[in-house]
DNA sequence: TGTACATCAGTGAACGCGCGTTCACTGATGTAC
DNA sequence: TGTACATCAGTGAACGCGCGTTCACTGATGTAC
């Protein structure tokens, strides 16, 4: 086992794959991310991607685990730093934000990525399914329920709801509707779930 | 202004296209939707197409108005049988229904297209915002609310919800916890709304 | 009623383009001596 | 320390494919007489 490049050399250049996959795939979608673009974003050729990746759809799946991870660490900050009894409300406010939405490409995978998902090969989709899950599982703490189950299945009600919420007020093209739907949905979904509580 | 065929000829065939196309893009998104597969669906030929259309945007934003007004017919005569204080109810258990979230095809435009819209240039969005503008315009009587525009609000924020619900289930590819997030989010909406009036 | 003709809905070859993927290769690198 | 060499990350031409769009055409149709 010698190793004539460094063994961090490889790795290091799929990280950057990932990493700006995770970005571009967000902002542009699935098939709207072609694999030359993206490695000549690099500064690399189409050719090399193969001795990262199997194919798109494997790294697809990386991706979407990349930016699941990176989205939560983004995330748990700002939830965290907010006084206690407040958490919750931090999490709708800084989801529901006009920043949010206007940088999906470092926001939720969930509103960026929902439909792409929906129509890729099952392999892609059982990933997805696995990660929401584990996402469920790990915001659970900051929700209202008597018991752990209750509480990850307020938790996907709660980011389905906003997902779907932030999705709309990005396709729509007045954006003073937009700012408006978002503020309507902050206070909607911090009462709703504090009323559960 | 002679007419060697009959004028209903060609109108015929448009709303054909169209009809298919609302279809089509619902189940396989409008990137995933070709101009010729779809016109071979029709028994027609690609070329034939640009007689109809001047573009395949032209045909999304068509296609959009046609499967809003469809949905709109398909969804009313449901709500409406419903008893009165029943029917918000019966609104939100039918669009979080199984039955719903397999049948994209016909079903809501908004979880089946949203995403592929933000994509889209901003004529074809302008389009979705009127489009979008005038269904909750619509559902607004369904709704609570102590004025008009409270309600339009509330119809605007139980859709959104309900849309990124229905995609998070349609993107899950274990059919336990979809059925799951469908049978939450029916008891929460519906409660959630009922609540507020 | 029968024929000649103008119309135009629909045809299908062709265009340039970007896609995902393959593969023979190149040349900078770490290693062996 | 200096040189010869094996490795392998990355290169780039090539593949078949489907896309949106154009355009010269065809032939069934309704009309005019």
């Amino acid at each position: 086992m010698e190793m004539r490049y460094s063994s961090a050399h490889k790795a290091k250049t799929r990280s950057r794959i990932l990493k700006r996959a995770a970005q571009r795939f967000r902002e542009n979608g699935v098939r709207g991310t072609g694999i030359a673009r993206l490695m000549s974003q690099l500064g690399l050729t189409h050719g090399g991607f193969y001795g990262h990746f199997e194919n798109k759809n494997d790294l697809v799946a990386a991706a979407l685990s990349a930016m699941c991870q990176e989205f939560v660490e983004s995330l748990t900050p700002v939830v965290e730093s907010a006084p206690r009894g407040n958490k919750l409300q931090v999490l709708v406010e800084t989801y529901l934000s006009p920043e949010h939405r206007d940088d999906p490409g470092r926001g939720c995978p969930f509103p960026a990525l929902v439909l792409d998902i929906t129509r890729l090969p099952g392999e892609v989709r059982q990933s997805f399914t696995g990660e929401f899950s584990r996402r469920m599982k790990y915001w659970a703490k900051y929700m209202p329920g008597s018991d752990n189950e209750k509480r990850r299945e307020n938790a996907a009600l709660l980011f389905a709801g906003m997902a779907g919420t932030m999705m709309i007020a990005r396709a729509v093209s007045d954006s003073g509707l937009s700012d408006n739907i978002l503020a309507e949905a902050r206070k909607f979904y911090a009462a709703a779930f504090q009323r559960l509580g």
